[in-house]
Order: structure tokens, then C-alpha cells, then sequence
DNA sequence: ACGTAAATTGCATGCGGATGCAAAAATGAC
DNA sequence: GTCATTTTTGCATCCGCATGCAATTTACGT
């Protein structure tokens, strides 16, 4: 309680009556320290309760040991598991994550300058960036790697799952199930995954002879996904199957489509979406839907941050990882 | 691309002919710099593309500007909207917030020493520590707000929602609405809230003249309340109400009461739901539940939080914040 | 215009730890 | 036991910015 200043490394030394260069050392990895030397140091910070401040440590080493994240308010949900192992692994290294939380896609470059004034080593964005923030990091040596985002840039690494290959695979299978027209429902029109989305699921469903699947807009709520079925119905009566970029929008749709229009699923009309999210598989929707591997994702993600905080010049990386599409009783084929 | 060195206040000063403590003066808030210098220097400065190095300034002032934030990673959805806000406010003064993922109610003292190691001004908990971690805090003059938890430290502030209240009146309006025997359905033993939500339940059950609830654990999820439901209505099937500690116990109870036992709710059996999810409101569950003022709690966290910062001694802050309760169709008084 | 108070500016130093270098100690080879 | 090596230890300095203090400039009152 009687907030004494912090004990420094000085504190310990004299203590431990060695140098501070020795307790310097016998806090860091490679210190070449011997074995008493260490053992009496230990000795005396545990009895003074001594701890490395990091920021000292950071400002002598030009590294913070800190990783910048950069997530969407609305897709926090997808993270949260993930968060947990990246918190973890980086706690044990002894660095930390640093957050920013931004509104739907709006263009993070405040966050990347506010996680750049700390110094982090690294950045992990799942949100969009303009190419002068992206330059801004690789000038100053910062990792960047984006999630599920992309950019011409060619000094920023990607971590993707296969959206557009597993949006085709979902046209095919409902294809395959006699569907002749699909719907697609976007998130805002800035999106970047629904646009990959729609992308793939649109030639999907050309190659599998449908039609190119009408599109509409919406937030990615699930009164979005409400909404935007109760007009897509309207403009054409003959759908056969709607395909949403979120789970959250096609739990919308579903409900919109059985209470409102007392149409069947997937009798009359089948329904995907996208996430995965534990509401999927409710004992209500059953909604067959697309997992990204989101932790491997994110694993991957620092993995190649820290890799190219090793070699900065290394040519850029963008490495897809598979998703796989859990069926349940929305649509099912195969 | 030349990763060149970082741009210091030296440079700026150099370029703009002045002094380096000009630079760090025209950067610092109160700093007492003239007009013309101050331009000179920012025009210096933003042709060198220099921005101050958070780090070192926490260096020298012995605040570093961050916050410190543990949070459950089942409850995470609670704080994603709620985050947003803090990272902003944050970002606008100048910090940040360092994110802490712990799982379920593990004590969280190793995230605390790694936040303490960056030197947190100040820790916003809403898990559970031990008190030799709370103690630390205090001794390292480091706020500590916990957020919906408890401790008997004095120098610990506290933001609550009125749990046992809002609990004790749904087991009112229950009552009045004619159930006779109530059971609650608990997180793990070991969870703070879950506890208060059965204190404020079972007392309001029995201050309305009803047995006192019967009692069963689970997990925090869907299927713990599906199965938790199960077996609770094996043991006592008059069962009239079942309140869960969070909504999606309680969403998994609605499934396993309605598909599996082909219960009516709310005829047969009046099922509550504790935060408010977004799911609470789909149109298959319309599910009562008591929404808690999230990012008012945070907010006040924080500002608890700079308080204490500023007057460290002050005596031990409980704000209590209101909730309210969320009338679906799953019960319905008044 | 002169003197004094007030505002600016620069100088020097500190924050806590890392690290290159040289001194000291321990190890090994013969 | 002697000398060359290798390891351990301490010293001094740096990281980038903030800030107390003194020097300098500016503003102001008369």
C-alpha cells in the first residue's frame, strides 16, 4: 500500500552486492551468467520482489516485445477463442498484445499510428488499411500481417482462408441438390470477404449452370439478414437457396423465411452461412455453415510476423488455409 | 522498404535548428513553447515523418499510458462492443490498451505479472485474482477496478451491475406470475457472478413465498444448459421456471425443454436468461434476460480507474450500475 | 527608455536495463 | 606450475524522451 518505488535492477545488485550488469544478465536469455551468480541474484530479487520493467528493456533493445492487433467490432466473436492461445504464447515470451477494437471496416490507419507510437514489433490486422499506413509500418520496420484482408502491397504478409474456393464448393452442393436459383447476401459493400465471397459463389454457381446469383446489401446483423430476405423473396418468388457471408445474417434470413413467409428449409428454400458461430448449431437453426480455422489462422498469422521481423526483406508471404463446410439441416448434399 | 532508423526528437531538432528539448516540448501537452517554434518544429517533424516513441516517454515519466485488461474468453462477447469504446478512448490520449485472454475463472495472477511487468498504469480485471496479486498492484501503485468480481483488498475499486437485485426481481416477477418451484442454473462452482445471480434468486424466491430454488452446475455454454435442463426436470418434473446464469445456458435449456420433452414455454415452464446476448432476441427464442449497462461498466471502470491514479489512497469504490430486466416471451409480468 | 516580472529556450541529467569492451577469474593444456 | 583460452564480471555508455534549473528573450509598467 504505501506505493514504495519500484525496485530496479540497481535494488537487487545492491542486495545481491554484484553489478547491475550481472542482474541484467541473469534476467535475460542469453546471459552468461554463472550458476551461483544467478542463484544469489534470484536470491535477492524474489526477497525484494523484483521484476524486469519492460519498458526500460524495450527502449535499451529498440523491441517491445509487443504485437499490435487490429480486430472489427463485429467479427470480435470470430477472435475470441483465437485471442485466448495468442495472449498466452506471447505472455510466456514475455511480451503482450496490444488491441484495438475498430468499427466495421472503416480504415484503421489511427490504430496502426497508436500501435506504432508503442513501438510493437509486430502488427496483426483483420481490418482494412490504407497502402500509406502499410508503408508506414514497413518503413519503420514493423511486421505487418493482415487477416483475412488484402493488399498490393508487397512487403505485408496474409494469412486467408479459401473463401472464394468454399463459397464455389457451397454452389456446387446446392447445385447438386437441385437448386436452380441462388441469392447471395453481402455485408457493406466495402467488405472485403464478402466480396470474395460473392466471387466465388457467383462462378460457382455459373459453373454448376445456375444463374449468377442475385446480390443485396445489408449490415451483418441478423435483422440485416431479416430484412434483406423479405426483399430478395419479394423481388423473386422462385428462389431455391440463399447464401450469406455471416452466420449472423443467414439466422436472420432462416427466421424471416419460416415465420414470416412460412416457407420451409430447406424443402423450399436452402440456407448457408458463414463462421460457424455456436448459434449454428442450436437446436433451432441447424444451419449448415463454413468453418474457417480461425485459432491456425491467427497461430499462423504471428508466426509469419515474427518470421519477418527476423528477415524484413523476405518476399511476401500469403498463405490460404482450408476451411471446411459443417453440414447441418439447412442444406445438405453429398 | 530501407527499414532506416526510427526518426528521434534529435532529428527534428537538428533539421528544425533547435534544441531537443524544444521538440519534446512542442510534443507535450503543457509544454511552453511558443507559436513559431511550435510550427517550425512540426513542420520539421512531419517532413521527417517522426512521431514520439511512446516507450521511451513512458521511460521517463514512469507511466506508461496503458491499461491493462483481463477478460474471460467465454465472456469476451460481453466486452467486444464495450472494448471499442475503451481502445478509442485510449488512442485519443495517448494509450492503449494491453489485452490479457485468460480461460474460465483460472485465477488470472500470471496475466497480472505480465501487465505489471509493462508497467500498466492501471488493470481492469473481470477475472479472478488472488489477493497476493491484488496486494501487488497496490504495492507497485498500479490501479486495479475489478469488473463484476469481488475482493476484500481495500485499495481494490469494483464495478458491479446490481446482479442479486435484478436476480431477487425476476424471482418477484416469477413468482407474480404464478410458478411455485424456480431451479437456477449456475456457471462453475468457482464463478463470481453465478453466485450472486443464485444469492439474489434464492432470496427473492423465498421473500415471494416459494421453496428455495434447486441448484445445478454446468458449463457456460449451450449444451451445459441443454443437458443441466435434462436432468433437473428428471429430478423435480412440477418444475414451473428456470433462470440460467447467462443466456446461452439458457437458450440450450429452451431446446432440450421444448424438442426434447416437448414442453411449452412460457405455459408450462417460464425459462431467464442473464446479458442480453444478440441471440436472446432471434424470433425462435424471444428469450427474457436481464441486460447489464456493458459499456457504461467499463467505461466507469476506467474512469475509476484514472481516479485512483490520481489519488492513489482514496478508500476502496463499489459503484453498483442498474440493470434491466428484458421482457421476451419466454416470461413476461407486470 | 529602464527595470522587473513572465515567458521561452537550452543544457544536463535521469528513467531502468542492455551490451560492447576490458579486466578479472576460472579452466585447460603441457 | 606456467601460460594460453575461455568464461565471468564490472564499467561505461546508449536507448529516446521528460524535466529541473539556469540563461536568454520578451512583455510590460511607468
Amino acid at each position: 500500500m504505501p506505493s514504495t518505488r519500484r525496485k530496479t535492477s540497481y535494488d537487487v545488485a545492491k542486495l545481491a552486492g554484484v553489478s547491475q550488469s550481472a542482474v541484467s544478465r541473469a534476467f535475460s536469455e542469453y546471459g552468461s551468467v554463472s550458476v551461483k551468480m544467478r542463484d544469489r541474484i534470484q536470491a535477492a530479487a524474489s526477497e525484494l520482489g523484483y521484476r524486469p520493467n519492460a519498458i526500460a528493456r524495450s527502449l535499451g533493445k529498440g523491441q517491445s516485445g509487443l504485437i499490435g492487433m487490429i480486430i472489427n467490432r463485429h467479427s470480435q466473436q470470430s477472435y475470441a477463442g483465437a485471442l485466448t492461445g495468442i495472449t498466452e504464447i506471447l505472455r510466456e515470451s514475455g511480451g503482450g498484445v496490444l488491441l484495438q477494437v475498430v468499427d466495421a471496416d472503416s480504415l484503421a490507419d489511427e490504430s496502426i499510428t497508436a500501435l506504432l507510437a508503442y513501438q510493437v514489433d509486430a502488427i496483426i490486422c483483420s481490418s482494412v488499411i490504407s497502402n500509406t499506413a502499410a508503408n508506414q509500418c514497413a518503413i519503420e520496420g514493423v511486421a505487418l500481417c493482415l487477416v483475412n484482408r488484402q493488399t498490393e502491397s508487397t512487403v505485408v504478409d496474409e494469412v486467408l482462408s479459401d473463401n472464394e474456393v468454399i463459397s464455389a464448393a457451397i454452389a456446387h452442393g446446392l447445385a447438386s441438390n437441385g437448386v436452380r436459383k441462388a441469392a447471395y447476401i453481402y455485408g457493406p459493400p466495402s467488405g472485403f470477404v464478402s466480396r470474395l465471397r460473392y466471387q466465388g459463389f457467383s462462378d460457382g454457381c455459373v459453373q454448376a449452370g445456375l444463374a449468377p446469383p442475385q446480390k443485396i446489401h445489408c449490415d451483418f446483423t441478423y435483422q440485416g439478414g431479416y430484412d434483406a430476405a423479405l426483399e430478395l423473396l419479394d423481388q423473386d418468388p422462385e428462389l431455391n437457396a440463399i447464401f450469406a457471408a455471416t452466420d449472423s445474417m443467414a439466422l436472420g434470413v432462416m427466421d424471416a423465411l419460416r415465420y414470416i413467409k412460412g416457407i420451409a428449409i430447406p424443402d423450399d428454400i436452402q440456407v448457408v452461412g458463414f463462421d460457424d458461430e455456436a448459434t449454428a448449431g442450436y437446436h433451432c437453426y441447424q444451419l449448415t455453415s463454413v468453418r474457417q480455422p480461425m485459432a491456425a489462422m491467427l497461430d499462423k498469422a504471428v508466426e509469419l510476423a515474427r518470421d519477418r521481423i527476423k528477415h524484413p526483406k523476405q518476399p511476401k508471404n500469403r498463405v490460404v488455409m482450408k476451411s471446411t463446410i459443417v453440414q447441418r439441416q439447412t442444406a445438405i448434399w453429398e
